[in-house]
DNA sequence: AATCTACTCAACCGCCTCACC
DNA sequence: AGGTGAGGCGGTTGAGTAGAT
């Protein structure tokens, strides 16, 4: 039983694409366009290929205006800044560098900008400073934020399949009151970012990956290496139930976080406000740089 | 020169979502 | 409402290559 393959497997080509195939492949697209239906077009072109490899290979090597090549500061920047906000959503993150795709990006962090993130981590991972550090205040635009923010009735969607913005009351104060006094770090896989001086977010050490995909708030407190790399604060931790409010369901409606990313409550006092705080970021960053798809 | 090791990145796999019937 | 199939996505693999020994 199961589902029943995309395509006949016995019968495809698998492996490096050859230039003949990429021609084949580049000129009957560009001939006729996929017309919506990646299964049928390698037969039409004579493609001895599975449809899904087709798609592949003309939405990451052969498509017009596909950049190849080192990436600038300038794209480390935006791919550190919407990692942090969003985590592995590559193709979200595709979306805001023209001519990158989601495949690209993805090796590049997981071959170059992680290991280069951590390098410029000021200290030992077997130390994390704490979560939450009130020394850096993002600027705070002159303008007022948008009245998207305050008219929405709680719904708004920036993230693709309309997803919407459900379960959080969307706060009518300006932002600024929110963040006057606090920065804003979030541990996102083995990284820990915190917003800078601009209130984007940077690498500010590396952290151990958090086991069972856990996102965590407060001060790490006892936070220390196990002898497989973990790290014991999850076990000193709360898990917030999903409910609280609405927090899960905006995490995961919205892109930050996702379906089955756990919610931990770091071990001080402050967890539940740093959370807040996270989540009035995360609107924040949203409105200071929305992700338009 | 030969072998080993680490790294890169194209490509595949399997799951999820959505549209259609 | 439920089933089905295609598209899309993120995680992972492995062949090829560069550098070290």
């Amino acid at each position: 039983m199961g589902r029943a393959p995309c395509c006949d497997k016995a019968n495809v080509k698998k492996g490096p694409w050859s230039p003949e195939e990429d021609s084949k492949l580049r000129e009957y697209i560009e001939k006729y366009g996929t017309g919506g239906n990646w299964i049928a077009l390698p037969q039409k072109a004579g493609l001895k290929r599975c449809g899904k490899s087709c798609r592949l290979r003309w939405l990451n090597y052969l498509r017009p205006n596909i950049k190849h090549g080192e990436f600038s500061d300038e794209e480390d920047r935006v791919i550190c800044s919407l990692f942090a906000s969003i985590g592995s959503r590559w193709s979200i993150i595709a979306a805001q560098l023209p001519g990158r795709t989601d495949n690209d990006i993805k090796n590049y962090w997981n071959t170059k900008l992680k290991k280069k993130l951590m390098a410029m981590a000021p200290q030992s991972h077997r130390n994390p400073p704490p979560f939450h550090s009130p020394h850096h205040t993002p600027p705070l635009p002159s303008h007022s934020p948008p009245s998207m923010y305050k008219d929405s009735g709680g719904s708004f969607s920036y993230y693709p399949q309309n997803r919407s913005f459900t379960g959080f009351e969307p706060s009518s104060q300006n932002p600024s009151s929110l963040l006057s006094n606090n920065s804003f770090s979030v541990a996102t896989n083995s990284l820990l970012f915190q917003t800078n001086q601009e209130g984007l977010f940077s690498p500010m050490q590396y952290y151990h990956p958090v086991k069972d995909n856990y996102l965590v708030f407060g001060s790490e407190s006892s936070c220390s290496s196990n002898s497989d790399g973990s790290c014991s604060l999850i076990g000193h931790g709360r898990e917030i139930k999903q409910e609280y409010m609405g927090f899960h369901g905006f995490m995961s409606s919205n892109g930050y976080g996702d379906q089955n990313q756990k919610v931990m409550l770091g071990n001080g006092d402050n967890g539940v406000e740093i959370m807040n705080q996270w989540v009035e970021k995360a609107k924040w960053e949203y409105w200071r740089n929305p992700i338009r798809l």
